[in-house]
DNA sequence: ATAAGATTTGACTGGACGGTCAAAAGCCTA
DNA sequence: TAGGCTTTTGACCGTCCAGTCAAATCTTAT
């Protein structure tokens, strides 16, 4: 997942110091554990350290800070945020949460680590010897639900690259870069394949992105424009059939509409 | 211009003492100055003074703040910004910089208006007599124009809409939310004519929007997946074709392109 | 039931932050 | 060049904030 500090800047100073790291620096600790496991009287607590697992209370309890924690990023940064704030919305005291982050900035790097998982993964690939109209209607169908039901999450990464990704910049170079690429390179075979209008893949990628991405970042803006007091399901059904007419309209060759579909 | 502090909030308190407020409570100063202005001593003053004509000094130093303010906002938001980094930036000591603005929020205001300004001015009303496809190319030209010129702009708005419009609101639902309605109405036009394929007209700005501004609030995303150390006019160049190509093909109907225009 | 360990908290610290003030320094004009 | 006004600044204040600590409380396995 590559949620890194990037270079020694602001955020440096020890940042990957917290309980997530379990920094061994010797082997003798390390051989201490696995002696433990031997000894029943220490092999449950040995075992869930070293599965990683961690107890109900542990478990409900980092969720509600995380939950409370990205709400409070998407909405005010990192710098913006206050550990109080968190703490509060996650009906907690502030040592309290501290016993479980230490650091503010490990919150942040669990907070991005986790929207970045819920962001992703159902991020399927384009097939390349798809249909175009259809593959693409999934992808934007997919990126406006995902706007609908994870807005807190695109305002995490909103807030984080406008304030210039100082965590995520080595994430965006290499793995993100790395999906736009293959996207990009299946664009292009369709657009070899005829089956495409030519068009810059990469433009046409963050073209879906910032539109779609858009109603949950400015959301507020939408409300407001649109003179409603909330967006509803139909409201976002009505924008997938939007952003599907206006972006493929224009894309699709009238020669490979899908009933001629190869 | 209109730039509230909405109901009141966490914002509300004092917002608007500050020194451009003037809050003369009683008549009686008024009366002394129109007094002053008789008397040659104090006429330069009180005349500079009612007519908001400021010091050269005082102008070069707003300039400056409003400059380094500006920057800081756009990437830290309200909350995150500090009126100790924004004094830096204007190579200014912090009471200083008190002087010319008393409050961290009469200065975000200030702030706000001047963006609100560079940002809206140059947006020309849609020709509902000219052509669509010609009119909506102009329109994202500007667009892109104005995310390569003034991107600290842009980003000002975007955390100010992240954060959830806290001094924009009013603005949003009653200038903003006009001048979209009039847009949609010529698109609507538009449409009804038949030089327009039938479409959502705010989900079509929200679309032209979203596409051009991402290119400023998220430059270094951009960046990163583009794989270049920064956005030159040549890329501009592109983007602005990308957009009018990819949103414009699909929305001009076979029967009306340019040539056959009535 | 109990003891070891896990969790929670009140009280605290040092530094950052928004903002103030009085005095010093600079600028302008009679 | 003297005087009044504007601008600048060092020192300071109260509050907020990230983070600590020791003691108290709760959980759990025996």
């Amino acid at each position: 997942m590559c949620v890194a500090q990037g270079e020694p800047n602001e955020y440096s100073p020890k940042f990957w110091r917290g309980r997530a790291v379990n920094s061994l620096s010797a082997g003798t600790e390390l051989r201490l554990r696995e002696m433990d496991i031997t000894n029943p009287k220490y092999a449950q607590k040995a075992l869930r350290r070293s599965l990683d697992k961690r107890t109900r209370i542990q478990q409900r309890n980092e969720e509600r800070i995380l939950d409370a924690a990205q709400s409070v990023f998407a909405k005010y940064g990192f710098h913006g945020a206050t550990i109080d704030r968190i703490a509060e919305k996650a009906n907690m005291s502030k040592p309290n949460l501290h016993y479980y982050f230490q650091h503010k900035r490990d919150l942040y790097g669990a907070v991005l680590r986790r929207t970045l998982e819920i962001w992703l993964a159902p991020l399927a690939e384009l097939d390349p010897e798809g249909d175009p109209a259809q593959e693409l209607a999934n992808y934007i169908v997919l990126k406006v639900e995902m706007s609908r039901q994870f807005p807190i999450a695109s305002r995490v990464f909103a807030n984080e690259i406008l304030q210039g990704a100082p965590f995520l910049r080595t994430y965006l170079k290499t793995e993100l870069r790395d999906i736009v690429d293959r996207k990009a390179k299946v664009i292009e075979h369709w657009i070899e394949r005829g089956a495409l209008n030519p068009v810059d893949p990469y433009h046409l990628i963050f073209l879906i992105w910032a539109a779609t991405q858009h109603y949950a970042d400015f959301m507020p803006q939408v409300k407001a424009v649109m003179n409603v007091p909330r967006l509803n399901k139909e409201h976002f059904r009505q924008i997938e059939d939007s952003l599907c007419q206006i972006i493929l309209r224009g894309l699709i060759p009238p020669a490979a509409d899908p009933a001629t579909k190869a």
